[in-house]
RNA sequence: GCCGGAGUGGUGGAAUUGGUAGACACGCCGGAUUCAAAAUCCGGUGCUAGCAAUAGCGUGCCGGUUCAAGUCCGGCCUCCGGUACCA
């Protein structure tokens, strides 16, 4: 063995052997328990991050553990290759989307095999190949089938002077962020899928994935929003219902005005004749199609002059413009009850509409309506029939009687809406549809996909460049046979993240979407990725899965067994970012220190779901680290042949640093499996290898239990620094490749203590320690504690009232 | 705005079920080695006081529960993620 640690020529050979040998790629087979280890593939935005860097080794940890756990462990590797970045380049660069993705690909590629990741390349998929995407095509023709996609009106950022829609990303203070021209809403014809139909699967599927972070779960959960309410109808003059939706009919008796959309038949209708009125609400369109926009812009209104019939008094009730209200929720009307919403409250109290009162707290919450609205469950007051009922009752008895009068009715709502699936951009899947004059929108015939996506295109400003190709969008109609267009609209990039995990397990099936190996692989066992995707990705996902469940190409419910979050990587307390020059360059890193130096110090830095702080210094740690692992081995090689271990004759440093070596087993075990914590992993064995420097191999059963700890650790490392580990168990003569040894498993007789040392506190503060026989009883324990020197002390003058002791822990003594 | 997180020494973090706050590192200080430096090795290191034993204080802020709170409860503050066309 080499004495000095050098990664730069281990960590090539050692890539070299498993690029040879084929070592990460895996097979069906029913024999074997299965275990599908995945990251949330990268997007080829150009070079890697260490945002990539930390979560790929994650992933490569888990899959590389399990692995030494005996099972058939797939890890496969893809690229999320469709999306805006790479028109932006186009644009820059001049330079085809295609041929900067494939670059970027290549190149990034070369680094993660640097890195030494344990993918099964043979499996490598892009979702920008026609070989992925036709699947998806195909799968989309059979939601239109199925009646589960469909089209309808939706809204865009829309910019004037380069005729574009833009991203929410690309409007900067509601301007274009090219041509600083504002953005104006506009409505344009979008293609959706009924994720709505699937709204209570999602939520109740929620409550199977109890490996999943309860916080994300927590999301999912709100984002669907399921609310029970009524819906209820006020009369407009001409007879016809205003319809609105509330989750507080209780507050009915309150509703003091209606609001509306600005784009609600109403509005037009009273702004046709109110000319102020018509400016208001085209002063509203300059607002970007973003939800935390509208929510914190100024919430402004103004009076239709319409009025509407309540439902219960009979009393007419204002109709009101409001720019928070949106046409595209509901029915784009909401009554307002300034009483018991803040919105409303505040909405009220500035354009002078009155407030009533009736809900009063049923408990010791306060209610003061000239300070803000009481939002609470109470009871009801000033209600006429329904004053003194509570919540409950009051919820029930209004929505009887409107029910019972073809008034309202009682409904489930979700905030969930469909996912609209059109972009109006390049660099995406085309939407396999066939527009016809006289037959419709139809979908393009299995025979015919893919509809491939031409790449030999030139940006001309910066609109779609299929947009202006008759040679693409020119086609006939499948039906008829007469003169059509094509779909000119690309798929949302989230459409091929929603079912790429699947597609690993049949990546190389041309004659179908998925198979048996779909069967067999998934559900995925561990996810891993960025908490950004806590919601749109991992529901998306979670309803393809369903829908492909479906279609009979699955059969479980889930696509995600397990799911791990990992933070941020930041430097200097902000995210590691182009535009904030502050980026670290993993490369400059691994060509220094190697790969297993990057893999250590992102893995012990921090636990994998919290933001990591950037370091260089401990990235020195790390690497000091290695040499000193290296070096604890070769003294232990030089020190002679290893007696076998004999238990029996170990004396009490010996016993000690055997101890060591089997608690740092088990506690690594539960580290890595249970609570993938692998920081503290690291930790644990850095200190047996403190340890084990400590002993004396000129001893012979030194040495034994020196190998016995070294042995372990390497192993226990492996998936860290698979490429140091390597090395050092060849060395140590270790049968086979470390890869595929088996995990150590601890020997609980070797933990076991004679004695311990128990803490003594007089009243919840330290004040001795001392160590007693492990198998000494309560009274002995007690005893011993108030028996100790300065324990005496704090007693002095007063009683004790209580012993408070927690067995192998610590004494209470509670005195005054 | 709304939803979800986070806040502990000079720094990254540890404390797993309410039971010794600061494991393991980084940095710093002192020493060894060296002509010298780097590297390496040994020792020290929460703050305050003390030669020390030890004592007081200490986990963003305010309050509460408990024999005991970083951990549980109530109310704040700051920062981060998401907010449906960034991925």
């Amino acid at each position: 063995m080499e004495a000095k640690y050098n990664p730069g020529v281990i960590e090539k050979a050692v890539q070299q052997h498993w690029l040879e040998n084929n070592s990460f790629a895996v097979e069906h087979d029913d024999t074997r328990e299965k275990f599908y280890c995945l990251a949330m593939f990268p997007y080829p935005s150009g070079k890697l991050h260490m945002g990539h860097v930390r979560n790929y080794t994650i992933a490569d940890v888990i899959a590389r553990f399990h692995r030494m756990q005996g099972k058939n462990v797939l890890q496969p590797m893809g690229w999320d290759a469709f999306g805006l970045p790479a028109e932006n380049a186009a644009i820059q660069n001049n330079v085809p989307p295609a041929r900067w993705t494939a670059e970027n690909i290549d190149y990034m590629r070369e680094q993660l095999r640097e890195l030494g990741f344990a993918y099964d390349w043979d499996r490598e998929i892009a979702t920008c190949n026609p070989q992925y995407y036709r699947w998806e095509q195909w799968f989309f023709t059979r939601l239109f089938e199925k009646g589960l996609a469909y089209k309808k009106k939706a809204e865009v950022n829309w910019c004037e002077t380069d005729q574009t829609v833009l991203a929410n990303e690309q409007v900067v203070d509601g301007r274009c962020w090219r041509c600083d021209n504002k953005v104006e809403r506009r409505e344009i014809d979008q293609w959706f899928i009924k994720i709505t139909e699937y709204a209570d699967q999602l939520l109740a599927d929620l409550d199977q994935l109890d490996e999943w972070p309860e916080q994300v779960r927590t999301m999912q959960r709100n984002w669907i929003g399921r609310s029970e309410g009524v819906d209820l109808d006020f009369t407009l003059p001409n007879g016809e219902a205003l319809s609105v939706y509330t989750t507080r009919p209780d507050t009915l008796m309150g509703a003091t005005y209606v609001a509306v959309a600005p784009q609600h038949p109403v509005a037009t209708a009273a702004a046709a004749k109110n000319s102020e009125l018509a400016a208001f609400i085209e002063s509203q369109t300059n607002i970007k199609v973003a939800e935390a926009e509208m929510a914190t812009m100024e919430k402004l209104g103004m009076d239709t002059g319409t009025t509407a019939t309540h439902p219960l008094t009979g009393e007419q009730v204002p109709v009101w413009v409001a720019n928070f209200v949106l046409m595209s929720y509901g029915s784009g009307a909401v009554m307002s009850v300034p009483g018991h919403d803040q919105r409303d409250w505040e909405f009220a109290t500035k354009y002078g509409l009155p407030i009533v009162q009736v809900v009063a707290p049923s408990n010791d919450e306060t209610c003061d309506l000239d300070t803000a609205a009481f939002t609470g469950k109470g009871v009801l007051v000033n209600s006429g029939d329904y004053t003194g009922l509570v919540f409950e009752d009051a919820f029930n008895a209004i929505a009887d009687k409107l029910e019972s009068e073809g008034k309202g009715k009682r409904t489930v709502n979700f905030r969930l809406r469909d996912w609209g699936v059109s972009r109006q951009r390049y660099w995406g899947a085309p939407i396999p549809i066939i527009n016809c004059d006289s037959c419709g929108a139809l979908p393009v015939p299995e025979k015919d996909l893919p509809v491939v996506l031409p790449t030999d295109v030139e940006f001309e400003g910066v609109g779609s460049p299929i947009k202006k190709m008759p040679e693409f969008y020119e086609t006939n109609c499948p039906s008829c046979g007469g003169h059509a267009t094509r779909e000119t609209d690309t798929f949302d990039t989230f459409m091929e993240s929603s079912w790429y995990y699947a597609r690993f397990a049949s990546a190389r099936n041309d004659e179908a979407m998925l198979d048996a190996g779909a069967s067999y692989w998934t559900p995925v066992d561990q996810y891993v990725g960025g908490i950004e995707h806590a919601i749109l990705h991992l529901l998306y996902a979670r309803f393809f899965h369903k829908l492909m469940r479906d279609e009979g190409l699955l059969t479980s419910d889930e696509p995600f067994k397990r799911l791990l979050t990992q933070g941020m990587v930041l430097k200097d307390g902000s995210k590691m970012s182009k535009s904030k020059g502050n980026t670290v360059d993993p490369q400059s890193l691994i060509d220094r220190y190697g790969a297993d130096t990057v893999r250590l110090f992102s893995m012990f830095a921090a636990p994998p779901e919290q933001s990591l702080e950037w370091s260089d210094s401990g990235v020195e740690g790390a690497n000091r680290f290695l040499k000193r692992l290296w070096k604890l081995v070769a003294r232990h090689l030089d020190a002679g042949p290893v007696p076998a271990l004999d238990v029996a004759t170990l004396n009490d440093s010996q016993k000690a640093a055997r101890r060591k070596t089997h608690e740092t087993i088990a506690k690594v075990t539960d580290d890595y499996g249970r609570r993938q914590t692998f920081n503290t992993a690291i930790a644990a064995v850095m200190e047996l290898c403190n340890e084990l420097a400590k002993l004396d191999e000129t001893q012979p059963q030194d040495r034994a239990v020196a190998a016995e700890g070294i042995n372990a650790a390497v192993l226990m490392l492996c998936p860290i620094v698979p490429h140091a580990s390597h090395a050092l168990w060849q060395a140590l003569g270790g049968d086979g490749e470390v890869i595929n040894a088996p995990w150590p498993i601890h020997d609980e007789s070797a933990l076991t203590r004679d004695t311990i040392e128990i803490v003594v506190q007089v009243n919840g503060k330290v004040r001795a320690k001392m160590s007693i026989d492990a198998s000494a009883d309560k009274a002995a324990v007690e005893a011993l504690a108030l028996g100790q020197e300065n324990v005496q002390r704090f007693l002095d003058g007063v009683t004790v009232r209580k012993v408070i002791v927690v067995p192998g822990k610590l004494v209470n003594i509670v005195a005054n």
